[in-house]
DNA sequence: AAGTGGTCTAGACCACGGC
DNA sequence: CCGTGGTCTAGACCACTTC
């Protein structure tokens, strides 16, 4: 009688959402135990294997720790390493105001570095953008942006102006961004970086090459980023 | 009639051994697919959800992407991004002959914040020593590391010039270590760490410190690191 | 239409943890 | 000892992709 979970959602993701909840306001704490597999099964009338698949898919992602033969606890609170964010969420989780400002934008078609990078021909043409972002009214960083101009039509620096670069892509082209890969070292601030972050020339800067790709594998952004290394503490986790 | 899966290891494992091999012999390329569920529940004689989670845990592992509708197909080959390496480990991976200078070694017991980090009390007894690491000759980084005095007796400054601080760890002290959780910015080389790195003073280093984990998450190194930006890039993976 | 992965059932036995 | 998670069965229907 697999009729409960016609209503769209999987009976295991409505188990897990119930969790979450309680988890999100405070009834559940960070230690707390979980009900078992089969308590669960009992209270959301599923079979074991349907409880466990959500308690087995909610450790992965590292909401909560299951012990053989003890049971399944909440995790101690998250820490967000290694998560690809857009500047405004970056900014909004340190409840600070996020401000950009769209310095250059153009259409490029002699970049090849840049468009291998993106798995692009050699002379592809592509949209470039440079964003001086500030936070509290600090220059913070700067970015040079590439991204093809075939696959974004319409890209407009009007829009950059209101809008998120993430969201615009998630939300208006569809493309669902998945991970990105980044090459960090520090350069010192040349004099026209230097005069547009307010500092010194010379100041050490953390340089960040990123290439983003979406869930189907496809690079679809370039970012040569400048941060202020005095603002700005890269977080990394890394795993034996 | 589970009887086949009294040999010790599970049947789903002995499943992914089998497929994993096929992959690692090259009787199995990226792009290849993989046996059906259906096929490897014939196969090995299993029910269909034990070859289901076979798979589904090998898709965790990055070894194989599964698409709905076409099938479960070889990944291409993991990159190892975000990978906790000792210097012996980056070296030889790229062929350099790794060397390691011990230039201080000392007991210290007044370093309150270092002493937090690594969760001991404020005045703990810790080892820290200095390296400086080169390869190919040429100084690379300046390493200062702590350690708890007293979880790691023993430890001698003619040790560290033989060997890796990570095997000794490992296999001296019986630590796994699990992950480091890294803060990295941009800094200008005071005299002495320019003079030992052989660059110009004020010349942009890349500063990360590090906490270093083992398997229990009890952290058990402190590592400051000062690295030559023109000989060294991190190569990080962020995901969404 | 045939084949794939995604979800699900209603049970079972085992290994392990804590009492 | 009892309850927990870990493994497993022998089926089922659905959603999706490919042809």
């Amino acid at each position: 009688m697999p009729a409960s979970h016609r209503n769209g959602t999987p009976a295991y993701q409505r188990i897990q959402l119930a969790i979450l909840k309680r988890i999100e306001n405070g009834q559940l704490r960070p230690g707390d135990a979980v009900e078992s597999e089969r308590d669960l099964a009992r209270i959301h009338r599923v079979s074991l294997m349907t409880a466990r698949h959500a308690l087995v898919s909610l450790e992965r992602d590292g909401m909560v720790s299951r012990r053989r033969g003890a049971g399944t606890f909440v995790a101690p609170p998250k820490i967000h390493f290694n998560r690809l964010m857009s500047f405004s969420e970056q900014m909004s989780g340190r409840s600070l105001s996020p401000q950009s400002r769209v310095l250059h934008f153009s259409i490029v078609e002699d970049a090849p570095e840049i468009a291998a990078r993106l798995a692009l021909p050699a002379r592809a043409r592509m949209v470039r953008f440079d964003r001086l972002r500030l936070g509290a009214d600090e220059p913070f960083a700067l970015e040079t942006c590439y991204l093809s101009a075939q696959q974004f039509p319409g890209l407009q620096r009007s829009t950059l102006q209101r809008e998120s670069l993430f969201s615009l892509l998630e939300q208006k082209y569809g493309r669902k961004l998945a991970h990105a890969d980044e090459e960090i070292d520090a350069t010192p601030a040349d004099p026209h970086s230097a005069h547009l972050l307010r500092i010194p020339r010379d100041t050490p800067l953390l340089r960040m090459r990123q290439v983003i790709y979406c869930a189907d594998g496809q690079p679809v952004i370039y970012v040569l980023g400048l941060y202020r290394s005095d603002r700005h503490t890269l977080l990394v986790r890394r795993y034996r």
